[in-house]
DNA sequence: CCAGCGGAGTGAAGCGCTTCACTGGCCGTG
DNA sequence: CACGGCCAGTGAAGCGCTTCACTCCGCTGG
């Protein structure tokens, strides 16, 4: 167990003081011939300044927090993923926390993440109007992706444009004929966004077809849960429609079982309509027809929107991301 | 921006010295009745240790480093994003790094990642074989998931018993009375493992039943291309198999789709089987029949067996993963 | 009755880095 | 030629915590 070389050791080697090798290494000061000098020092040494001492001195730390709400939501778990990809690349690191759908462990996660003094802070709240999120932007900037948060006027925000997804939505669905559709809402958490129920009902009445509202049981079920759930709402309530459009595209896989259920061919007899655009949508069966925010977008602007506010020191921004409707096999023309 | 309260605000609100305040907090030394007073005043002023500073007196961070070979790959997405929370529920941190399918990033990254100094490593990685694994696991303690470290003997491994999976999955298609299978490989960087093709071919000999290897198309590929490559082996060498054995799932659903393009009914005329059991194994269709390592044992052990070692101080342990065959709707009786 | 012991409490020295405030040349200007 | 300004380089003071080594005291046991 070999000890590294500290910036003292670098310091002695190329002749100097340590304050000017600490200038030198950052190329803050001194002449280029010490500057070099300095550099060769810490080349031959294999010398990397410690993190955790810098850390220190600075008061910034480098990292960034990731926290969320739920990563067995599928959209958070790929989107935590992208997050610290983004960040990694960024010469920053990421530590990312779950509160796994638990509003009262969201809070102690945020107590812990901000006692490790993070730089910054991205968030896909449980919770959006918790209290927390206030103190919490008052001393660190703080990206939220998927919402604003109302008590936290200082974070900035990457919001979906949903008002432009609905009417893709359902203009895609009024062109090939389709004149009843079932909505299947999302529990909180998970997805992107939840469009208000009159967004639905807004876009539904411009393009002039009916709507019927289906609520989905606790974030608890499990895949057989949500099928046989959907699958009696199409034997109940939503009899008779001819798309069933989810605000997920976990729903919409359920969706599609349900179908299978109840002996609806899709997209023959059934048309089916995600809104996330998970990486499997594309993977099974005949393809999900769904709404997607493009992942990358996503997470370049809150990432961006982050690092720029870290770095200059200003409120982080706030943007808003526009739909596309990626149309694959699972929506036809009603019959 | 309030100053936080360091030890020494909670020291002289107590009345004790630094050191006192110290060794009263963690509980290490003091009489019950300064313990008492230190930590009241600690909570009516709000303080919490700076880990930063900590970690520089002791030389300890908190901090497990995650890398992974490749998070486009579901597997690892979701083992990342699990490997994170089950850290952060023993208390520690991760952060988490992602070659991108690059082994010189991967490189790169094992060295940023020494850098932060963390107190151990988990690493899922593109290439075993790399020479750098040899000298990290001399430094750190390494636990690998999915394989060994050949190069590394001081790192620990969480394996997967392939040859008892194998051992399941050809039992099960002989069982219903399958002949012929397909097998699809993996390219590598993916899934659990990859076992190899004389364990495919030992097992089909076992239970009697004929083997046509077909190799997948280069990493790169996207879904239509998988689904073409395979739809073709299905037109081509695979003609007339009952069963397509997929070494990850990703590859399962390409199957899939590859049997829709050729007409073939699922399970009625061919049969598919994965081996990985994402999320969305669950999800899709009428449930992907698969190999399932259970994430959960996976997870908890590969953090448990690194935190041993840390905390121990000795090498971390090796285990094997028993695997479990999960059958749902994609397999049937051969006809 | 006193030596010796152990536990409570403390001062101070770090951990490895940054940065403030300062010194001492060197150069350009009046 | 004298003076001021500028910049390379430096010593030392932190950042907030832990921990070593020490003092002091009250007890116990011989």
């Amino acid at each position: 167990m070999v000890k590294r070389p500290t910036l003292q050791d670098v310091a002695a080697e190329a002749g100097v003081s340590p304050a000017t090798a600490s200038y030198a290494l950052r190329g803050q000061r001194g002449s280029d011939a010490t500057v070099e000098r300095v550099r060769q020092a810490a080349e031959r040494l294999g010398y990397d300044a410690d993190p955790i001492a810098r850390a220190l001195a600075t008061g910034s730390t480098g990292t960034v927090g990731v926290l969320c709400g739920s990563t067995r939501d599928l959209w958070q778990q790929r989107l935590a993923v992208d997050l610290s990809r983004a960040l990694m690349a960024r010469g920053r690191h990421a530590v990312v926390a779950d509160a796994d759908g638990d509003p009262g462990r969201e809070r102690a996660l945020l107590a812990k993440l901000r006692e490790q003094r993070p730089d910054g802070l991205l968030v896909a709240p449980l919770d959006p109007d918790a209290a927390h999120w206030h103190d919490v932007a008052e001393r660190f900037p703080v990206v939220c992706v998927g919402e604003q948060l109302p008590r936290a006027p200082s974070a900035g925000a990457v919001v979906f444009d949903n008002d432009a997804g609905m009417a893709l939505v359902f203009d895609h669905l009024a062109g090939l004929g389709h004149r009843r559709v079932a909505v299947v809402l999302t529990a909180r958490p998970s997805t992107p966004d939840r469009p208000a129920e009159d967004l639905v009902r807004r876009h539904a009445a411009r393009v002039g077809v009916s709507v019927v509202l289906v609520h989905p049981p606790p974030a608890t079920a499990d895949v057989a849960d949500l099928r046989d759930h959907l699958a009696a709402a199409l034997a109940g309530p939503a009899a008779g429609v001819s798309v069933v459009f989810c605000l997920s595209d976990s729903l919409a896989f359920a969706a599609l079982r349900a179908a299978a259920v109840r002996g609806l061919a899709v997209p023959d007899d059934l048309s089916v309509v995600g809104f996330e655009d998970l990486d499997v949508a594309d993977l099974v069966g005949p393809g999900l027809t769904t709404m997607s925010w493009g992942e990358e977008t996503v997470v370049d602007a809150a990432v961006g929107q982050l690092l720029v506010s870290i770095e200059d020191d200003v409120a982080p921004a706030r943007s808003t991301i526009a739909p596309r409707l990626v149309v694959r096999g699972t929506t036809g023309p009603a019959r």
